[in-house]
DNA sequence: CATATCTGTCATAGA
DNA sequence: CGTCTATGACAGATA
């Protein structure tokens, strides 16, 4: 797979949406949308060239001031070590034909820069994925505040509508679920099934499990899949259902009884993690290892969080269901999201972790598969988290793609703003320079023709005559009459 | 309470 | 054909 054409298939279709903003709402339908938005090419290419022309038309000067260059440059080239992580990376180095030739004409060093080396930058930062996320986000967030804004602001609206501070808000939201968390415990212990008799799975998501492509799957009250009505870990009081703690608490001696793990303590030893927001590991776990599958090992590296790009793993960042349920601060433990589908894998009792679920390539994930007898709905769950695990990354990533190639695009834009002001400044001195030739000319012609004598000693009228060079370098006197009948042959 | 933002999820296309 | 990835669209949670 070529990186560089993957990449630039979204970046040009970010164009394509950001030339056309109706196509970022919602349309009736989204097959219609996504038509338009993708076989539209020709007529945006158009578009660009248009505005490429416009660029070029430098009689109207409306540049708004220089682009933030060298800023925009190095925040750019943060941006490139996506390159090997997924085949993604920005600007990839090519520039645009009409923004090379640019370039080229530009005679000052203003232009150098006007597509930056990114590589660079990536081996600077090195392999410390903190400091190249830390340093995206960050710029991310100067870009959200500008302090000398010159953007125009039909270009500020698109990406600050994007997610600009994800790793901030995310621990943000940690700390307000918390409290959400505590209201919603209270709520479900309160009321229980009687007021709410849909699951807390049911309640937070549109469809629950994938529509049909998963049979009903035993959410918390939907016990027809097989697993247990509910989870509840009698040791940090967490519940996760609404059902009669009795028969929770049965259930979950029931899973004791049944399965190999112990989810109640693989909970806790989750739980007791801490240094992860997440049950998931964010490293590819390639062993294939069944036992202790819940086990602290799996925890992972939480700087895989942070690395360029979610990796591979999938984080409970910023989400604010995983902590609907977690047990309020202050308590036992440090609390700990638990996601919907950690919920759906403990009731189902899915004796292997999620991260081994999301992570595992296809053959190790499938060989995971037949070490355990699985019902069809435990099976449909553990695809289901799978499909949905991954998907969330690659959401993840294409945010932030979009992101980069909305930043991208306005440092392009200042960047031709600014190379547009040169070349009308250019220009203008070129046009002085004429005049100015122009007249000394004039005045050198009209020298010369004073000096110039007929037979009779007279001065010739420089009405009735003009010097005209021939190619060979000769210059003649040439009778207006004489040209003026050339002219007629 | 309305709004904006963030995030997870689904549907879909394409590789 | 199954899987994976990318992305638009949507919904829910949250600030």
């Amino acid at each position: 797979m070529c990186s560089t054409a993957n990449y630039v298939l979204p970046l040009r279709r970010t164009c394509e949406a950001l030339g056309t903003p109706g196509k970022l709402c919602g349309g009736v339908s989204m097959s219609a949308n996504f038509s338009g938005a993708r076989s539209h090419g020709a007529p945006q290419d158009t578009e660009m060239d248009v505005a490429w022309q416009e660029l070029m038309a430098i009689t109207e000067l409306q540049f708004e001031g220089p682009g933030e260059g060298s800023y925009e440059t190095a925040q750019y080239q943060s941006m490139e070590p996506m390159v090997p992580m997924g085949g993604y990376g920005m600007a990839q180095s090519h520039p645009d034909p009409p923004t090379a030739a640019a370039c080229e004409i530009s005679t000052a060093g203003t232009y150098d820069g006007c597509y930056p080396q990114e590589v660079p930058a990536c081996h600077r930062l090195g392999n410390s994925t903190e400091a190249m996320y830390g340093h995206c986000e960050s710029q991310l967030n100067q870009r959200m505040f500008p302090t000398s804004s010159h953007v125009q602001p039909s270009l500020m609206a698109p990406r600050e509508q994007m997610n600009m501070s994800g790793t901030i808000q995310g621990h943000r939201r940690a700390n307000a679920c918390l409290a959400q968390g505590l209201n919603r415990h209270m709520l479900w212990t309160t009321h229980g099934q009687s007021l709410h008799p849909r699951s807390a799975d049911d309640l937070e998501s549109d469809s629950g499990l994938s529509l049909g492509s998963s049979p009903p799957l035993a959410s918390p009250d939907n016990p027809g899949g097989g697993g247990a009505p509910g989870y509840q870990s009698a040791e940090i009081g967490m519940t996760y259902s609404d059902g009669e703690p009795d028969s929770m608490t049965e259930q979950a001696r029931a899973a004791h009884i049944h399965y190999p793990m112990d989810y109640q303590n693989q909970s806790h030893s989750y739980l007791h993690s801490g240094a992860h927001p997440s049950y998931f590991s964010t490293q590819p776990t390639l062993s294939t290892q069944p036992d202790a599958p819940w086990s602290v090992k799996q925890q992972g590296q939480p700087s895989a969080l942070s690395s360029l790009y979610v990796d591979s793993g999938v984080s409970s960042r910023g989400s604010s269901q995983p902590n609907m349920y977690t047990k309020p601060q202050g308590s036992i433990s440090t609390p700990a999201p638990v996601s919907r589908d950690e919920r759906r894998a403990m009731a189902l009792k899915i004796p292997f972790p999620m991260d081994k679920i999301i992570n595992l390539p296809v053959d190790d994930f499938n060989e995971l598969l037949t070490q355990y007898t699985l019902t069809d709905t435990q099976l449909a769950l553990v695809r289901d988290i799978r499909r949905r695990g991954k998907n969330k990354v690659a959401a993840q990533n294409c945010r932030k793609r979009k992101l980069e190639s909305i930043i991208h695009l306005e440092r392009e834009l200042s960047q031709l703003q600014a190379q547009r002001e040169h070349l009308a400044k250019e220009r203008l001195e070129f046009k002085h320079s004429l005049a100015f030739i122009k007249c000394r000319l004039t005045d050198l012609y009209s020298e010369v023709f004073s000096h110039l004598r007929d037979e009779d000693g007279q001065p010739y009228s420089i009405d009735d005559y003009s010097l005209q060079q021939t190619p060979d370098g000769k210059i003649y006197l040439v009778p207006h009459t004489t040209m003026q009948k050339r002219e007629q042959c």
